[in-house]
DNA sequence: CTATGAGCATACGTTACCGTATGGACAAAT
DNA sequence: ATTTGTCCATACGGTAACGTATGCTCATAG
C-alpha cells in the first residue's frame, strides 16, 4: 500500500522524540519505512517541510487539550481533567524536549514555542482564577504547576527507570497548589 | 598561545548547549577556535572523548553544588542557599537539556543521568527532612521542587523573551513547599 | 487498449563531516 | 648546533546525508 504524508510525519515524530531534530534524516526515515527517499521527495518539498509539519502537529496537540478540558463546567473538574489529559499525552512519544532544543538554535521556532507556552500558562492561570484565586496568586500557581509538569514529563520520558506515576504526582501537585482557600 | 584541552571542552560545552549533542562537531569547533582539526586530534583521541569530558564536567557541577550548600549549618539556610546556587548556575550556558536528550538515545548516558538525578532528589529530600518533614512528605516536596526547578531552568534557557526571574520563582516555590509546618 | 498520473526506484552530483597520515614550526633541553 | 617533544596544518580517503533528474510500475479513466 502506498505511503501517505501522515506516515512520514508519524515516523518523523518518533525519530525526533528519540534522536532530536538533527536526527530526523530523510534517508534514515526511508530505511525505516522500507522505501527509497524518492518517495519522501514526492510527498515533501524538502526536509524542512517535514520538520514544519511535525512542529505544527505539536502546536495543534496543545490547542486540542485546552479545548477538551473546557468541556467540563466545574472549575475544579476542568483543572483535574486537564491534568489527567496531560498525563495521558505524556505516556505517548512526545518530541517536546527535542522541539525545545530546536528552538534554541532557531529564532522562528523559538517564537512559536514561546507563544504556545504563553497560551498554556495563560490558560492554566485562568483555571486557577476560576477556582477562586486572585490574578496574581493564580499566575504564580500556574507558573509552578506548568514548570513542575514540564519537569516531570521530560524526566519520565527520558528515564525508563523512573517509576513515579504522573497521576500521583499531579494529584499531589494539585493538592499543594489549591491550598489556602475554601470552597 | 597554544590551546588546552579545557579550551576545547569549553567550546564544546557552549555548542552542545545551543545545538545539541549532534551539533558538537569537530570541524565546527575547529573553525570557531580558528585552528585546524589537527589540533583537536592531538588533544583528544576522537569526538567521543570530548563528549565524555563534557558529560563528566556536567556531573561534577552537581556534586559541587551539593557540597557548597552543605557548608551552611541551619537547615533552612541550606535550602535557601542551594536554591540560590542553582539559580546562579542556570544563568550560565547549561547543556543539561541537550544531555537529557542525549540520554534518550544512549543507554550508558541514560544510566549516568538517572544516577545523578537520584542524587539530586535524594539530597533535596534530605534537606526537607532536616527542615522537619517526615520521610514521605519530604520526598514528595523534593520531587515537586526538583521538577519545578528543572522546568523553570529549561524554559528560561531556551526562551530569551521569558522574563520571570528564577530568584522570585524559587522564593515563591520555597514558600509553597515549606507550608504546613511551624518553626 | 492506450494514456495519464500517482507513487516510488535508481543513479548522480554535491556537501559536510570523521578520522588518519604526515610533515612543519618552534621552544626547550642537551 | 642538534635533538626532542609539543602543537598544529595540510592532504587524503571514506561515509552519510541532501536534493535532483529521470525512469519504472501499475491502477484507472477514457
Amino acid at each position: 500500500m502506498a505511503l501517505t504524508k501522515e506516515d512520514w510525519i508519524n515516523a518523523g515524530w518518533l525519530l525526533m522524540t528519540s534522536k532530536g531534530v538533527a536526527g530526523v534524516k530523510v534517508e534514515v526515515l526511508a530505511r525505516q519505512l522500507e522505501v527509497s527517499k524518492g518517495s519522501f521527495y514526492w510527498h515533501f518539498k524538502n526536509r524542512q517541510e517535514l520538520l514544519e509539519a511535525i512542529l505544527q502537529r505539536w502546536e495543534e496537540q496543545t490547542m486540542f487539550l485546552i479545548q477538551e478540558s473546557q468541556k467540563k463546567t466545574n472549575p475544579k473538574e476542568r483543572l483535574v481533567n486537564l491534568f489527567t489529559l496531560i498525563s495521558q499525552v505524556c505516556q505517548e512519544p512526545d518530541p517536546e524536549p527535542a522541539i525545545f532544543l530546536w528552538a534554541n538554535k532557531n529564532p522562528q521556532v523559538q517564537k512559536r514555542v514561546h507563544d504556545l507556552e504563553n497560551k498554556r500558562v495563560d490558560y492554566l492561570s485562568k483555571l486557577f482564577e476560576d477556582y477562586g484565586f486572585d490574578a496574581i496568586a493564580a499566575k504564580q500557581r500556574a507558573e509552578v504547576a506548568y514548570m513542575a509538569m514540564m519537569g516531570f514529563a521530560d524526566r519520565q520520558e527520558r528515564d525508563s527507570q523512573f517509576d513515579l506515576k504522573m497521576g500521583e504526582f499531579n494529584q499531589f501537585l494539585l493538592t499543594l497548589l489549591t491550598l489556602n482557600i475554601n470552597h
